[in-house]
DNA sequence: TAAATAGTGTCTCTCAGACACTATGTC
DNA sequence: GACATAGTGTCTGAGAGACACTATTTA
């Protein structure tokens, strides 16, 4: 069967957009935050992984082909950021993009195939194509805001860490120094304690603390 | 000239779904928030005002004309709250939609065709298609925390305007009563007082403010 | 012992919440 | 005068920020 609109226009009539994904995937670097690239097809230059949708694909799977395919990294889950609509933003044509956003330990991105991608600092992102400096900003603002409400939400860290530790990811995602006792009065009802001691180099040996189930 | 992609297919080689708007236009009616719905033009039920992306055309375009021709409302400015990208979530085909969301005035919704729209409180939107339920919530919530943050964010009340004024509009958006003292605390840095005072009703005059120049 | 880190006591300042009081209008 | 609303003083408790002290390890 046919269905049509009030106009008595089929769906089919209508002239349909390209939807393509971007994605900024975030992760941590001894220079704070940093974001992945993979170089562009035609020419020089770097853009953030994407892709068009495929037929009956959802967004995140779209994403998460883009990044196993153009960057080999896997297992993420972006979270969508909103859409880029201007009808000339990609001179190639009608493409809307849906813009995407994660953070995740350094250790994801190890496989990723260095030819054809980089991790550099989200404050140098360098020329970038489209809108896509407008997501890393995005992106990056996104994250301050989830990291200053919860302890380490995109477990960066592993299951069990120290208050130290905690804090420097979220010095490192906030761009700034925290004060040592503030912050720990603030997380420390958010956490579990486990009653179990480390010892990370010189000092008073640090309890390790687990995320709260959620 | 034709660009192709990594695979070396044309843009147009791929299949590229339909890209409908739909918004959840909220008021303040007596009985709280409320929504605008319209009939649904394929048999009964109603919706949420919606439509599908014309060529070249930019989402808040579409979402405009979709309240203009559909409801017969003009001058809003919908913000986007997210896509819906489920394949199957529209019978019709594969239709994605990006949900928009405004909080007007009753007086902007005046001049809507009475006899295909209606305004329902959102703690009671009836049966609704697609994910028009869960939109309206997010236009909830969204509208909730930009008005925790800021005075009447959305221009509900006229330029000059009593606390009290204000107060009532931020509790009909809240759900629930707000402190008249510690709400006034709280406001009133945020508003340039007039000076000017008003009688409205018994009770000493109260002063003017305007919201502060943003 | 010196240095580094962990954990905590405590003071101050701010602010939300709550109650109450004074001020000034309508009926 | 009775009542309603506007505006403000003030108390309390929670919490952020800051400083300092004690505790426990490495080098």
């Amino acid at each position: 069967m046919t269905y049509r609109d009030a106009s008595g226009r089929r769906l089919t009539d209508y002239p349909r957009p390209s939807v393509a994904v971007d994605a900024a995937v975030l992760t941590l670097t001894d220079a704070g935050l940093a974001v992945l690239q993979v170089r562009r097809q035609d020419g020089g230059g770097w853009s953030l992984p994407g892709t068009f949708l495929h037929e009956g694909e959802r967004l995140i799977d779209a994403v998460q082909r883009a990044l196993r395919t153009k960057a080999g990294v896997d297992g993420l889950r972006p979270r969508q950021l909103g859409v880029f609509d201007d009808p000339h933003r990609d001179d190639r044509g009608w493409v809307l993009s849906v813009a995407h956003a994660d953070l995740v330990p350094p250790a994801q991105l190890e496989a990723r195939e260095r030819l054809w991608t980089r991790v550099v600092p989200v404050t140098a992102p360098g020329r970038l194509p489209y809108d896509h400096a407008e997501i890393i900003r995005r992106a990056v603002s996104d994250a301050r805001r989830r990291y200053a409400e919860h302890p380490d939400p995109d477990h960066l860290l592993p299951e069990t860490f120290t208050l130290r530790e905690l804090r420097l990811v979220h010095e490192a995602v906030a761009g700034h120094p925290l004060q040592r006792d503030t912050f720990r009065r603030a997380v420390e009802p958010l956490l579990v304690p486990t009653g179990a001691t480390v010892v990370r180099g010189p000092g008073r040996p640090a309890e390790l603390f687990e995320r709260a189930e959620s």
